[in-house]
DNA sequence: CTGTTAGCGCGTTCAT
DNA sequence: ATGAACGCGCTAACAG
């Protein structure tokens, strides 16, 4: 004996001996909904206890030409708000009997070549959170009968399963509760790396403004990160700091990095002499310092959301697309009035 | 034309009709390393190509006995400190190739399920950064030849190999980095919830600064959280608050909580009146509000120790089980003088 | 170096 | 309701 032996699974078969009937009365036995009676049910059942068998997720993926593997493709998985996105999906998942396989993708072409990685698994189907992409690859999706869900990703020109948070209902919510503040002058901090979301809120929230006869105006700031609201900070009280100021961060991270720089580098007083608003409720936004008020996009929803119509599109892979909208909320802290 | 019909992938049958060669070369062309002549292969690829064929992950698992499927068992996966870790492992493993099914295991049953289900997929081991597994659990793993890595966690009984940040290390840069401060009262606070890290962490705290001659005791505090470490506070400060006190909080999370609670609800000035120093050196430790002393884990260093351990057993699963201590290092900020 | 053959473990007809 | 036979796509062992 030179080298380690391992044992063996047991398979199909060997449930199948111990039991006494055929292998295919083990597959029925473990396939819902299969007719199979039910005493034979039980002995296949207390034979396979007794082995310890577990049907061969490979082995069924191969033989159905799906896995009940899905595949989640994310972009900055060491951010508070995707961070808690994937781990609301992965429990979605797996409460679904699903598993989810993780891929990070940071820009549109990683996505594309890793949402082409995923084709070798017969995936059920895919979550996008990362940057959404190219349309080609969404038609090759469809072709292949790969279901595919884009979580807070611009309508493609395909049209494709997608649910989003209602950023236009965040938007204007923003507005709406830094008018009340008593802002007279507000301005939206838009990132330097475009987004849809991003854009949709700040949009939403530029509309709401001037529909209220109120000046509203962009500041283009720097990345979507902690430092990339810090580094804004000068830039902005440079040019927009008006008395009544109400700012709107549409992304937390940043505007706790904004808020930081603003207190402590350049003696602002929030909320006493601007406002500010982010978006999505990190966890860090409620933290002491902090006590931001933002618009919550709640993860858990969205995840379920988005789990919900992936199954859908299992059951019936020739619906209509269709787009999910989850409501978001606004949560009043200490830096609005 | 009733239902609607998706294109098949093309497999290695249709890749070797075009090339003209047999299936065998078609999957000796994708295996590296196996005997085939360059011109045939060179047919192969070209074929492939234009077919757009990739080979058939599954199938290949299934052949193999082997799936490149790595799972992931995670715990508190929306921490800050965990999702960096899940991060830097994904990518490490995906550069080398393989895939990370991720599970999220809450208790130490959960993480036993949880890798019973991995079996399912022929996975090529595990990686476990949650609760550590029960002895038999990883008995029955080696049993079946699945690699086990165990990032941070509890020597086992069963030898399985492992991966650690230098916790008592940490422990002594923590205490002499407090002394350092002219601290003469040192208290280590002890979450709710035992932990392996933690507590060699506490320890060797303990052991240095008996060491130096200087008092130190433990804390019995909260839950491993944000929360925790605020709810922390009062009763630290009532029981704890001598002059030249020196707290040690051996997780980042909870520092912070505690950071807070101490300044804003109880007018303690940190580092004036007390030193804190926390540990992991999570990216909110650096914010300018904090700019916490801590115990810097490098999660890149630890991820690629991690999978290039997974790998050596792979190559050779009857090595003796091995444990890799990744080095910590002081991150002196503002909480300590 | 190449083609042929035989599994990998399971789902699914197709008879019975 | 049950068993036999075939196929899923690929790799590995065997001849040539």
């Amino acid at each position: 004996m030179t080298k380690a032996e391992f044992q063996r699974q047991p398979t199909s078969f060997d449930v199948a001996r111990k039991a006494g009937v055929s292998r295919s009365a083990v597959s029925r036995a473990f396939t819902p909904g299969a007719s199979i009676a039910a005493d034979t049910r039980d002995k296949v059942m207390q034979a396979a206890d007794a082995l310890g068998y577990r049907v061969n997720e490979l082995a069924k993926g191969l033989s159905n030409q799906r896995s009940n593997l899905v595949g989640l493709i994310v972009a900055d998985l060491d951010t508070p708000f995707r961070s808690a996105q994937v781990d609301a999906l992965t429990r979605e998942l797996v409460a679904t009997h699903y598993h989810p396989i993780l891929f990070t993708a940071d820009g549109p072409v990683q996505t594309a070549r890793t949402l082409h990685q995923l084709l070798h698994y017969n995936l059920s189907g895919a979550v996008v959170t990362s940057d959404a992409p190219p349309s080609e690859i969404c038609i090759e999706c469809a072709r292949l009968g790969v279901p595919l869900v884009l979580v807070n990703k611009q309508q493609e020109l395909t049209a494709v399963d997608r649910v989003v948070g209602d950023n236009p209902h965040g938007g204007r919510l923003a507005a709406e509760a830094l008018i009340a503040s008593g802002c007279r002058n507000l301005v939206a901090v838009r990132p330097s790396r475009q987004s849809y979301s991003l854009e949709a809120r700040i949009e939403e929230f530029l509309g709401a403004a001037r529909a209220a006869g109120i000046t509203a105006r962009v500041f283009a700031a720097g990345p979507q990160t902690y430092e990339g609201g810090r580094q804004s900070a000068a830039g902005l009280v440079a040019q927009a700091m008006a008395p009544s100021t109400g700012i709107f961060c549409p992304m937390d991270l940043m505007a706790l990095g904004l808020l930081d720089a603003l207190r402590s580098d350049h003696a602002v007083r929030v909320p006493d002499d601007v406002c500010l608003i982010g978006y999505d409720d990190i966890p860090q936004a409620s933290w002491q310092p902090y006590r931001l008020t933002t618009i919550r996009q709640p993860t858990t929803l969205l995840a379920q959301a988005a789990v919900s119509m992936l199954m859908a599109r299992i059951e019936n892979p020739a619906a209509g697309r269709r787009t999910s909208i989850v409501p978001v909320e606004l949560v009043r802290r200490s830096t609005t009035r």
